[in-house]
RNA sequence: GCGGACGUGGCGGAAUCGGUAGACGCUGGAGACUUAAAAUCUUCUGCCCAUGGCGUGCGGGUUCGAGUCCCGCCGUCCGCACCA
C-alpha cells in the first residue's frame, strides 16, 4: 500500500545529504564541458520572497538538467549586500548595518536552502565583506591609473534635511522620498567611470547578443542613444560664437532661429546684464519635471538680441534663450528649423518666425504645405541652393563635406548615454580608495594598503555621511608625501557591487580579484536570469566592466553574459475592506475579513507588494507543501517570461501531483510484481517526452516541460503492467529530478539504483521508439474539418486520396460530383475542394 | 509623442514549418468509493437556434487551407521622453 509523500522528512533528509557530499560544489579543473548558470543575487532586506523563489527555481531546473547532460555546471549564488535599506534600518532601528546585513543574509540563506537549490554555497560571498569589496578597490584602481576614472564637478540632487545626494529615482515631484524636502540642485566633486568611452563597443556587442531578449537589446540601444550629425559653429553680432549640433544639417537652408538651453553659458551671460533675461531663465527651471508636464508645456523662448550668422550667408538668425533645449546633450544649443522639427514648428509659430521648406516629399507644392506640422520623413532638397534635387542622406552628406573642408565644422556622433557618477555621499558601500592631499593632489592608496575597511564605529542618529563626521577613519597620512591627507568619504554606487560579482563566483583567490584562466574557463554565463527591471542599469554597467577589464588586459572577454532571461512577476489578488484597507490574503476567507467578518472587495491582481498588503509568504508555504510542490507550481501554466499568479488552488494542485508521483514511485519501489511484456504507445510516449522535456528546459519553456510531464504520468497510471511501464516509471523520476529533486532522490534511492539522482544522467532518447506506425488524418471540405481517419504512416498520396474520398460525409457532400482539386498532405491531411 | 510587446474558453495557457484550435493545469458539473467527510478514482466542461452552424480583439486581403502571412483599425501592458 503507498504511503504518503513525506515532503518535510524527505525535503531535510536531501538536503543534507546534499550538503555534506558537497554535490553541487563546481570543479574548476573538471574534464567536462563547463557551463555557468546564475540568477541575479539577491539584496539581503529580509526575508526571501515568491519572485526569489520563482527566479531561483528556473535557474535550478536549467543547472541541474545541465549536470544530469555531463556538464560541470558553476550556479553559485550570494548577496548584493551594500545599500540603502541598511543605513535606514540603522536610523530608524538603532541596528549597525553590517549587524542587520548579516542577520537578513542569515535568514535568506536558510530560506533558500530549504527549496533544495543546487547552488555551490562554497562560492558564497556578500559584497559588504572586505574580502570582495577590497577587491573591487583594486580594480577602481587599476581603471582609474589606465584613464577610465575621473573626477568633475557635477550637479547632483541634493536633499538638503537628510543631508546627502539622492538617485534621479529617489527625487519624486522634486522632493526627497523619504524626507519630503525640496531638492536642490548642488555643485560636488564626484567620481566618474568613462562608459561613454566604450559607448559604441557597447551599441555594436548588442548586436551579438543573439539569446538576449530584443526588448532589452532595444532599450539599451536607446539608451544609448547614438545620434551622427554635424557639429559647427556660428559667428554671433556681439563677436562671439555659438556651437551646435545637429542630426540634421540638410535642413540648414530652413534655419530660422539658434536656441540655448538656459543654463548654457550665452544665456548666463545674457541674464547677467538683462533682468528680463534672468527671469525668464527662472521661469525655466521651475518647470515640472514629470512625464505629463513635459508633454504639455509650452515652448518659451527669450530673444537675447544676439543674432547668429548662417553659416552659408543664408542671412542673419535670432538667438534665443528657450526651455525646451537641454544643456546636458550636445552641445546644449541647436539651430531651428521649423518646417522639419516639430517643436521647432511649434516654437516658430508661437513667435512670427519664417516657416521655410526645405525637404519636399514628392506630393505636396510649397501651397499647401505645413500648415499645420513639420515634415520630418524623407523627400528631396528645394529651396537650399547647392542642396537642390538631392535626396536627405546625400544632403547631410554634402554638408558636412563642406562643413569640414571650410573648416568651420565636422560630422560628430552624440550619445545620449552619460558617464556613471559613482560617488555616493553613503556609510554603507565601497570606501572609494583615493586619498586627498594638500601637497600630491588625489592619490591613490598603494595596494598593500588595500582594503581600506569601513569603520566600525559609525552613528546615525544625525543626518548626513556618517564616514564624513567619523572623528579619526578620514585623517590619513599622504602615501607619497607622508603629510597630513584626508580619505575620500565617498562611498561607490552599488551598482558597482554587482558590475563584476559574476567573476569573482567564477575564481575567488584571496590576494587579487580572480585569476585570469580561471574566470576565462566559466565564463561567459552561459545562462543569466533575472528581473527585467534589471535591463538597462545593471546589464549596461556590468557590461561596461567587463570590456573595462579587457581595456586594462585583466579579462580576454567582451560579453559577461551569453544568454539573458527576463522572468515575469508573481502576483496576486489584492483584497480591500470596506472603509478601503488593503487585506492580506491570509486575513480573507470565503469573501468575508476573517476578524469581524466585514465584507471584502476582490481587486484586481498585481505585483506582490507590502503596500497592497497582497504578499505571500514562501516559508509558511514550504512548510506546508514541500520545496518540490512550490518549485512545481513556480514553473507550472505561466510561461517564465510572463507574470505569473499565485494562487490557493494552484499550489494544491501541484502538490496534488507531487502526491500522484509518489503514488506511482512508491508503488514500483513497494514490490508490486515485476511486469513483463513491452507496451509499444508507452514506450513511444516516454520517448517522445524524454526529446520534448529536454527541449523545453532547454528553451527555459518550463511550463511546456510541466505539461509534458503531466501527460506521460496520466499515460503511465492509465497503462496496464508492463516491462515497459516499470521502465517509463524510472526513467519518470530522472525527468522530473531537476523540477521536484527531493522527490525524486526519495524514489531513486527507494529503488536502490545506486548513487544520487542528482548525478544521474538525463536518459536517452531513442529515435526508433519516436515514430509512429499509424497516423490520424484530417479529412477537410473546402478547408473544414470533417472527419479523422487513422491510417498507416507514409501511405502513398493516391491511397490516402481516395481512403479520404470514401469516406460517408464526403460523399454525402460531394453529392455525385467530382471534386474540383483534392489537396493531399501526407501523414496530415486531405482537403476535398468542391 | 516615440519605441516595443501582447490580445485564443469561466481562468492560466498550448498549437515549433500556413495543415485536426483549445494540449496541460485550475475552476465547475455528474458519478464511484464512504455511515459521513476528506483523499482518491471515473467522466463531462468553447459558444449556439446541434445530423448542423459559429468561433483565436475588430474590418479587409493572400491561400485549397490563416491563431500563424499582408494591409488598416481598436484595446491592454511595458520602456523612454522637449535627445536637436
Amino acid at each position: 500500500m503507498a504511503s504518503r509523500f513525506n515532503a518535510l522528512k524527505a525535503d531535510a533528509h536531501w538536503q543534507q545529504v546534499w550538503d555534506e557530499a558537497r554535490t553541487f560544489a563546481a570543479d574548476d579543473h573538471s574534464a567536462k564541458p563547463k557551463t555557468y548558470v546564475l540568477e541575479m543575487f539577491p539584496y539581503p532586506s529580509g526575508k526571501i520572497h515568491m519572485g526569489h523563489v520563482r527566479n531561483y527555481t528556473m535557474g535550478d531546473v536549467l543547472a541541474r538538467y545541465r549536470r544530469m547532460t555531463g556538464h560541470e555546471v558553476l550556479h553559485p549564488m550570494g548577496w548584493d549586500a551594500f545599500g540603502m535599506p541598511a543605513e535606514n534600518a540603522a536610523m530608524e532601528k538603532k541596528v549597525h548595518p553590517g549587524t542587520w546585513t548579516r542577520a537578513n543574509i542569515a535568514t535568506m540563506k536558510a530560506q533558500l536552502k530549504r527549496l533544495g537549490f543546487a547552488l555551490d554555497w562554497t562560492r558564497e560571498l556578500a559584497t559588504c565583506e572586505p574580502d570582495y569589496y577590497g577587491h573591487e578597490q583594486a580594480l577602481f584602481l587599476n581603471f582609474y591609473r589606465s584613464g577610465l576614472v575621473y573626477r568633475k564637478e557635477s550637479a547632483v540632487n541634493w536633499d538638503p534635511v537628510d543631508m546627502t545626494v539622492l538617485a534621479n529615482e529617489q527625487v519624486i515631484d522634486g522632493r526627497g522620498w523619504r524626507s519630503g524636502a525640496l531638492v536642490e540642485k548642488r555643485k560636488l566633486s564626484q567620481w566618474f567611470l568613462k562608459i561613454t568611452q566604450f559607448a559604441d563597443e557597447l551599441l555594436d556587442g548588442l548586436g551579438s547578443l543573439e539569446h538576449w531578449p530584443d526588448k532589452v537589446r532595444l532599450m539599451q540601444e536607446n539608451w544609448i542613444g547614438k545620434s551622427q550629425g554635424l557639429q559647427f559653429r556660428f559667428a554671433l553680432s556681439d563677436g562671439g560664437s555659438v556651437e551646435v549640433f545637429t542630426t540634421r544639417p540638410d535642413t540648414m537652408f530652413g534655419a530660422s532661429f539658434v536656441a540655448v538651453a538656459a543654463d548654457h553659458p550665452i544665456a548666463q551671460a545674457v541674464a547677467a546684464g538683462n533682468p528680463d533675461a534672468a527671469a525668464f531663465i527662472e521661469r525655466c527651471k521651475q518647470g515640472g519635471t514629470t512625464a505629463a508636464e513635459l508633454e504639455t508645456q509650452e515652448k518659451l523662448g527669450f530673444d537675447t538680441g544676439l543674432t547668429a550668422t548662417h553659416p552659408f550667408g543664408a542671412g542673419e538668425l535670432p538667438v534665443y534663450i528657450a526651455n525646451f533645449v537641454l544643456m546636458d546633450y550636445g552641445t546644449g544649443a541647436v539651430f531651428g528649423v521649423p518646417a522639419h522639427d516639430q517643436r521647432d514648428f511649434d516654437f516658430a509659430t508661437k513667435y512670427a518666425l519664417p516657416i521655410r521648406r526645405v525637404v519636399s516629399d514628392g506630393d505636396k507644392t510649397d501651397a499647401d504645405f505645413a500648415e499645420a506640422e513639420a515634415w520630418t520623413g524623407p523627400g528631396t532638397l528645394v529651396n537650399s541652393h547647392f542642396l537642390d534635387g538631392m535626396d536627405v542622406e546625400d544632403a547631410k552628406r554634402a554638408v558636412i563635406a563642406r562643413a569640414e573642408d571650410g573648416g568651420w565644422g565636422k560630422g560628430s556622433t552624440v550619445y545620449r548615454l552619460r558617464d556613471w557618477g559613482v560617488s555616493r555621499q553613503r556609510y554603507w558601500g565601497t570606501p572609494i580608495p583615493i586619498i586627498h592631499c594638500q601637497s600630491c593632489g588625489e592619490v591613490a592608496v598603494p595596494r598593500e594598503q588595500l582594503p581600506v575597511t569601513l569603520p566600525e564605529d559609525v552613528t546615525f542618529d544625525v543626518p548626513g555621511n556618517p564616514l564624513d563626521r567619523h572623528p579619526t577613519w578620514k585623517h590619513v597620512a599622504c602615501p607619497q608625501c607622508g603629510g597630513e591627507a584626508l580619505r575620500d568619504t565617498d562611498t561607490l554606487d552599488t551598482f558597482a557591487d554587482s558590475s563584476w560579482y559574476f567573476i569573482r563566483f567564477a575564481s575567488q583567490p584571496d590576494d587579487r580579484p580572480f585569476d585570469r584562466a580561471v574566470a576565462e574557463s566559466w565564463l561567459p554565463v552561459a545562462q543569466y536570469i533575472g528581473g527585467v527591471e534589471h535591463a538597462i542599469l545593471h546589464l549596461l554597467y556590468a557590461r561596461f566592466w567587463t570590456r573595462a577589464l579587457r581595456h586594462v588586459g585583466l579579462i580576454d572577454l567582451a560579453e559577461p553574459f551569453t544568454g539573458l532571461f527576463t522572468q515575469g512577476m508573481v502576483t496576486h489578488e489584492t483584497y480591500k475592506a470596506a472603509d478601503g484597507r488593503w487585506l492580506a490574503p491570509e486575513d480573507v476567507r470565503d469573501g468575508v475579513e476573517i476578524a469581524g467578518g466585514g465584507p471584502v472587495t476582490v481587486g484586481r491582481v498585481e505585483k506582490m507588494s507590502k503596500s497592497k498588503k497582497n504578499t505571500v509568504d514562501p516559508e509558511p508555504i514550504v512548510d506546508q507543501y514541500g520545496a518540490d510542490a512550490v518549485r512545481w507550481f513556480m514553473l507550472s501554466d505561466s510561461p517564465p517570461e510572463r507574470d505569473l499568479e499565485w494562487s490557493e488552488n494552484g499550489i494544491e494542485g501541484a502538490w496534488r501531483f507531487v502526491q500522484r508521483l509518489w503514488r506511482l514511485f512508491d508503488g514500483e519501489a513497494a514490490g508490486d510484481q515485476a511486469a513483463t511484456g513491452s507496451d509499444a504507445a508507452l514506450d513511444r510516449k516516454l520517448h517522445q517526452t524524454i526529446a520534448g522535456v529536454g527541449a523545453d528546459i532547454e528553451a527555459l519553456s518550463f511550463n511546456k516541460a510541466v505539461a509534458k510531464l503531466y501527460e506521460l504520468t496520466s499515460a503511465i497510471e492509465k497503462a496496464a503492467p508492463s516491462a515497459s511501464r516499470d521502465t517509463a516509471i524510472a526513467t519518470l523520476m530522472r525527468l522530473v529530478a531537476p523540477m521536484v529533486p527531493h522527490i525524486a532522490e526519495e524514489a531513486w534511492a527507494a529503488r536502490a539504483q545506486g548513487g544520487l539522482i542528482a548525478d544521474a544522467a538525463w536518459p536517452a532518447v531513442d529515435p526508433a521508439m519516436l515514430v509512429e506506425d499509424e497516423v490520424t488524418i484530417a479529412i477537410q471540405v473546402n478547408g473544414k474539418l470533417r472527419e479523422t481517419l487513422t491510417l498507416a504512416k507514409g501511405l502513398p498520396k493516391d491511397e490516402v486520396e481516395a481512403a479520404a474520398l470514401a469516406v460517408d460525409k464526403i460523399v454525402r457532400a460531394l453529392d455525385g460530383k467530382p471534386p474540383r482539386k483534392v489537396i493531399v498532405v501526407p501523414d496530415r491531411l486531405v482537403n476535398v475542394v468542391l
